[in-house]
DNA sequence: AATGAATGAGCTTTCATTCAT
DNA sequence: TATGAATGAAAGCTCATTCAT
């Protein structure tokens, strides 16, 4: 890559990190031209890297959606082979981190609508977390480490649980503030709330 | 209430229901005129009941939030004195068939943003929620039949398992269609999925 | 038509002058922000009445279409039965008023591209003309008053006339400057350029 | 011309031709960017050669008009000597020839205001055209085959055959769909549509 | 001399809101 | 009190032109 196109790199950088500030001080939508500003570019170089408004848009929550399945798949290989328990309790950790650190941006890419006309090939963030926990939860059920009879339950209450993580206030989520949460949270989805005798 | 104030009245929940005819047809936003021409009446009338777009908007979800409320209440009053598993059942069966009358009004309200500049006294669906939960949980704490060490997490689950209730496609949710749900979660949430020795 | 319609439709009226107005000024096209200027209205206002700048230029473009087919017919009727002479002689003259008075929107009206796909019903002032000059040739070849040999090329001859009267300067065709060019134009047309023995 | 002047002249040409053909495709109207690769150079090459839009623009009218023009000037001294009929004729084949060839640029080139500010030096297509006929008319009344009372409108007459010729469908203007048109053309003009007796 | 990324004035269009009737 | 035509601030987007490389 030569330098032209390095620039041209942190140029296209440089607008989407524009975007992304502009989404979370959340005033006035995303305009182009607070876009524009943020980058120090003018309009028109907006739309010479991505075309339109919503073009912009699906770039960061496709890139975001990226990060989030990187970070994941991570966190499930380095469990992999490990109990149920302990590969949950990884993931709520990976996604806590994780969205604490994007939490306006992922609330967009939560949102998302399926593939737009524009964007066909992209997975919802939602889609693409529904099929990691399938994977860690079918695996479990060959171990006989979990029920099969309500495994149509269980990726909309993992889901349900992420989407409770999310709710949380940022504060909470912050490093530090709930050290055992992602394992508790882990406990609790496997053997559940009820008063063992 | 006199004739002049019932008419009033009449042609306040025409502008409501016209507003939320619109919101769910879902093209444009929900613009005022499409608004006035559903209900059949003027622009400038949508502003002397409503006063702007934004207060329209709060005094429908505001509406559809007293609506779950009064269910929820009503859930709750009927199983008052039962044991937990039954109560949340009976929560969830209500949130259910709450959810599936009114998706996308609700889908809104769920979104909503805690407190505007413009509707300072409201209250979320969400925070809502969270209070009825917290009320059947405590009871069951003092019973004795689910653990008080994860009280904490209990409502975040369970604000988990009604967005991931809410996320499931419409026809899922269709009377009938999933008879037996709300009991498997709510046995879910006290027994955990892990496999029983 | 009450009070309330006549302000509209004098409202309308007045867009119409005055986008007429812009487009004879000839700086900068037609843009939509002169014509409200121009109209003394606010630019909304061009689009409660015309939808969108294309179909406020067909609006002008097809009225001027109307307002030269009834001059025409017109001087048609006036001289049903006379010959073909007298006949093209009035059509010329009819024509040459015409343009003297609507030159540059004319000049629209003729480079007007056919049925666009939003105004499909309009034909354009050129196949109007080309109608009515056919409808007089054929019948002074009933009443063996031309040659029919060259039906084909009478048509072509006349619309180029016509585009010819209209190239010419403005001053010229102003009223008195040339009182007998339309009988000399349909003599020529007759009896040829070829010096009689 | 060296081999560097070459070079030059033949991205000069590969612009012009671009150009029209971007003229042509009608899309857009002519954006210089379309010309740019199209013609396999770089925007500001564009501008390089021709310094803005309109110069190009004007350089290719121009040189339109300079080809028509050496067509005629051809066809005339082929014909010179001959009577009126036989250098009409051929006039008039040598331009149905060029504008089957040329349409739309040509088109254009018509419609072409007079001098702009630009280019101020520069004759129109049409004022070219009227100064040859004007030639040819000029001698046929000198050897009294044409009457010279109707001189001031033969020119315009012809110039509006031309435009008529102009005006056919693209098809019926390929060679050979129309062999005598010229000549049927010619001899309309001098002896006129009336019937003979 | 060629390049092409960057520019930004300028254009069309939308729609919440107002206010004279 | 209801009306709805008029308003005009925004917003998205285009494209001729420039100039650092």
């Amino acid at each position: 890559m030569n330098l032209r196109d390095k620039l041209k790199e942190s140029t296209r950088e440089a607008i989407l990190e524009a975007a992304v500030s502009v989404i979370i001080s959340n005033e006035n939508d995303m305009r182009m031209e607070d876009v524009a500003e943020k980058a120090g570019v003018a309009i028109g170089t907006l739309y010479n890297y991505f075309g339109n408004r919503q073009l912009l848009i699906d770039t960061i929550i496709e890139k975001r959606r990226k990060m989030a399945e990187d970070h994941i798949r991570q966190s499930l290989a380095q469990t992999a082979g490990q109990d149920v328990a302990a590969r949950l309790e990884k993931l709520f950790q990976t996604l806590q981190g994780f969205l604490a650190r994007h939490r306006t941006v992922t609330h967009h890419a939560l949102q998302a609508k399926e593939a737009d006309a524009n964007s066909p090939g992209q997975k919802s963030l939602t889609a693409m977390l529904n099929e990691h926990v399938s994977d860690i939860l079918q695996e479990a059920v060959q171990r006989e480490e979990i029920r099969p009879e309500d495994m149509d339950l269980y990726p909309l209450v993992i889901s349900g649980y992420l989407k409770g993580i999310f709710a949380l206030a940022d504060d909470s989520l912050e490093t530090g503030s709930r050290p055992d949460f992602a394992k508790r949270l882990a406990e609790l989805f496997l053997n559940g709330a009820a008063r063992r005798s």
